[in-house]
DNA sequence: CGTTGATATGTTATATTATATCACATACGA
DNA sequence: TCGTATGTGATATAATATAACATATCAACG
């Protein structure tokens, strides 16, 4: 697999993860809230989609790891962390993000493949000047911003051609 | 109503959505095919929303006008404009989108309140020089760049504080 | 220790809502 | 008058969410 493709495929997340997951955790341990495995492991397939996921999803990452989870076990844990502000629920699409107050400055951007729909994933250093400017002058507090681009990945459009 | 909280509710579009639908009226001419009423309210109704908007969406902004419409209304209506390239289909979001091949210089961006989940859009000249690095990186091809600011409306500031 | 009570989990079944299609009658235009 | 588009009621399918009850874990207290 060419680094290209690699690239698309997996941008690797793992320190933002760590980083958000130590942040949790200290939360939890200074309210005396505990952050068993199961809230742990949604917390994290939450961070390391980093994006919004439907409670299914998020089931079906689960079951993929051994036991096959219910419905409730998922429920039960996005309730706890949407609870707890470790995680917030985009009542527009039924789906669940994680919190990423711990590192507000953290612009997320994603390429989305309309032929394959893989994702992939990078960040961009600052909101785009034009945006803020508008958001200044309406008053609008921005407090995290997303970029989604659609288009084609580099594998599709090697085979489409 | 303060001017801001206008400017937060309703950007103006009508250009952008006039050209869409008379592009579209050309595309239709020129390979005989029929842009009836429904099909042309449908397709406006994609374009002035400038988002991906669910089948049950669109016939409430339908229903909104009169005579109230059934969903096989709406479902004819998108065959018809995604079979011609007029829309397309978000298969993961079950949602659809007006083509906006005819003017691809045109990145909207959203400013989405998370409080009363209004929607202000701008727009913003091109897109963010990171991105666009990073695409080229990668070799994605960007056809479209949509960008979400989530945050607090003027309004809901005002009130919630 | 052992008991108790609060909290978390496992599991089955089902409720609720969103999405999509069927089927048939009617209108309208080439 | 045939093909295509629309009106309308009913219903199918899939996604999202909860109810209900049994079991497990664990810390606090006697």
């Amino acid at each position: 697999m060419s680094d290209q493709i690699k690239t698309f495929r997996q941008h690797n997340h793992d320190n933002c993860v760590e980083s958000a997951m130590h942040a949790a955790q200290d939360i939890c341990d200074a309210q005396h809230l505990k952050l068993t495995p199961a809230r742990q492991r949604v917390l994290e397939i939450l961070l390391e989609s980093h994006t919004a996921l439907g409670a299914y999803d998020i089931l079906e990452r689960l079951s993929n790891e051994g036991g096959k989870a219910q419905p409730p076990v998922v429920y039960r844990a996005l309730d706890f962390l949407v609870g707890n502000g470790l995680a917030h629920k985009i009542e527009q699409l039924n789906a669940f993000v994680a919190c990423v107050h711990s590192h507000k400055d953290h612009n997320p951007a994603f390429m989305i493949c309309k032929k394959c729909k893989r994702v992939a994933e990078t960040e961009i250093p600052n909101v785009p000047t034009a945006l803020n400017q508008h958001a200044m002058d309406s008053g609008f507090v921005i407090e995290q911003t997303i970029i989604e681009a659609r288009g084609i990945c580099p594998s599709c459009n090697e085979t489409a051609k």
